[in-house]
DNA sequence: TTGTAGGCGTTATCAG
DNA sequence: CTGATAACGCCTACAA
């Protein structure tokens, strides 16, 4: 079934059906209806091949996940699923394309073969391959996150440098002298991994700015490496009073560790972090972090990637969120030293 | 650039090229690898849309999840994740359709636009209306999942009701004359979701056969329901000695409840379930539970749709999967009654 | 207000 | 072994 038949069976020409359903030109409302019944009836819908093939444009968007095989932590599916529901309400398709490491089939079919009119690209690292072949493809897209050198790129970010030395700063107020990161893994950081390293950075910054002793480690993304974690941790460096966490999906093992260790949170030890809210909620006790906006990260990211499929000589632009850290209960005083 | 660009470079015409490309004429050796270095050269790859529309057929499949907002559970992303990875295996793409109750744009926009060659749908309901349009639009589908009447579909499930059926006899075997079934969220049963019901149906079939008392509750998707699921169960039937949780997400929450009302695992307390395995393994102690395989779920789902897709006239199949359950710490004996 | 015709980039059927 | 050419279904000048 095609436009022809309904032309057909309305008794209209195939480009009076055409205009009907683009509304590209009155019609009157007589034939407009008479082809709308038609439809109806047959449950029509124009062919989206033909009609990308015509239009030169998909109405699709691609999104670009890390690579099957590692599960996707909550924040990435977070991210997922506001993708497709922002895209959705554009009435956007979304096609998604699992690429991992350098020149994935699925990625150049979905690039190179115009399948899509943009492209939302996650878990960037600061030197990146599919950038770079994005840059030279020409086809509109928007990191969540962003490279080295982001120079004529859109891109939506968390200010993990700012957040985390933030976390720092509360935690040097409350006495702390002695305060550890737990990163995200050995891995991830060895890749690249933007928010690894730049997390570090913060760190480090304000560490040395508030001549306190920092410690980092990288921590798996599951309850057992948080809690493997926090007992080397204790083990290695029992004057540690204190930690930042960028790796949410190890807080319950954080957590888990702490308890194990007979440590009372903030009694004898403090934790802070950056978190997906619920996350930070289901800490026991509830955890002082800056909540990730995933929700509102991805609906920016599709936002500006239409923009600039509908505006492809538009200036580049960024969005860099610094949420607020709340301040729940699992930070407070250093303990005194024991003297 | 198109096919035609390739052909004047390579000085051969556009059938040749294109014969060269999907290999269905032979091309003499010295013309093939003349076109592929200019393929190559111009980094090449055919217009997606002008092949779907010649060919019929999209390479593409379409994946339905339920609607945005509520988030995904783990077990749905797992499904995600194995489902992508899959049908990347095999050249495919896969588009995302959030949908869940009713408002479906995009479930239309890809079922009647032809916009992907076959769809897998998740969270079926015992009467589900996509299952209805997809049977009416010939369009093939593979369900995760199954509806009450499952004549002539074709559908990957797991054995809820056998599954939770042995939970109850080993729990009953192990002495526990009170157990409760922890069941998902009261609008998920309420809106008829498969699972849910067969969980229930299979609870209470073993319940009456050993003769024990049951009792089955609804228990939101997260921690902070599974808490207060505890509690409540704890106020309400202090006899209650163990329980049968088909609720993954509210299993750290269970945990952190039984903790709470000082409740030791298993001595004083068991718990057994079904659940992702690292659901299972997070559990202090370990949960005793059937594994569900959304690895293999996905993956097969993919399989079957495939083979739909290649031969629409094969006779429906589907897979009932009946993990083993895995003995791990989290069941005892039933404590002896406080007399 | 409506109809006619051409072309988007491919594939596949004819000829050669 | 290779070329011309006609579709695939839709959109949109151009004409009426």
């Amino acid at each position: 079934m095609d436009i022809g038949e309904i032309a057909r069976r309305a008794g209209v020409s195939r480009s009076t059906v055409s205009y009907a359903l683009t509304g590209n030109r009155p019609v009157s409302e007589a034939t407009r209806r008479r082809i709308q019944t038609v439809i109806d009836e047959l449950g029509f819908r124009p062919n989206a091949a033909a009609r990308a093939l015509k239009e030169g444009r998909t109405r699709t968007l691609g999104l670009v996940i890390p690579a099957a095989g590692r599960r996707l932590t909550d924040m990435q599916l977070g991210f997922v699923a506001t993708v497709v529901e922002a895209a959705a309400g554009a009435d956007f398709d979304v096609l998604l394309s699992p690429s991992g490491g350098d020149h994935d089939r699925s990625f150049e079919r979905i690039v190179t073969g115009r399948r899509v009119d943009g492209v939302i690209l996650m878990e960037i690292r600061l030197e990146d391959d599919r950038v770079s072949r994005l840059r030279r493809s020409g086809l509109p897209f928007v990191a969540i996150g962003r490279t080295r050198d982001t120079a004529g790129m859109w891109w939506v970010d968390i200010d993990y440098t700012a957040l985390v030395s933030r976390c720092v700063h509360h935690l040097a107020d409350l006495g702390h002298r002695h305060i550890a990161l737990v990163n995200r893994s050995a891995e991830l950081i060895a890749a690249g991994y933007g928010p690894g390293h730049r997390a570090l950075a913060g760190f480090s910054e304000a560490v040395a700015e508030r001549g306190v002793a920092g410690l980092d480690v990288c921590c798996g993304d599951d309850a057992p490496a948080g809690e493997a974690c926090v007992e080397r941790l204790r083990a290695e460096h029992p004057e540690v009073t204190a930690l930042v966490s960028v790796n949410e999906a190890a807080l319950p093992g954080i957590q888990r560790g702490l308890e194990r260790a007979g440590l009372g949170i903030p009694r004898d030890f403090s934790v802070a972090g950056v978190a997906a809210r619920h996350w930070a909620e289901d800490f026991r006790p509830p955890l002082t972090a800056a909540d990730v906006p995933t929700h509102d990260m991805g609906a920016r990211a599709v936002e500006l990637l239409l923009e600039q499929v509908s505006t492809p000589t538009a200036y580049p632009r960024h969005l860099l969120h610094t949420p607020p850290i709340s301040l729940r209960s699992s930070t407070g005083p250093a303990p005194r030293p024991a003297t």
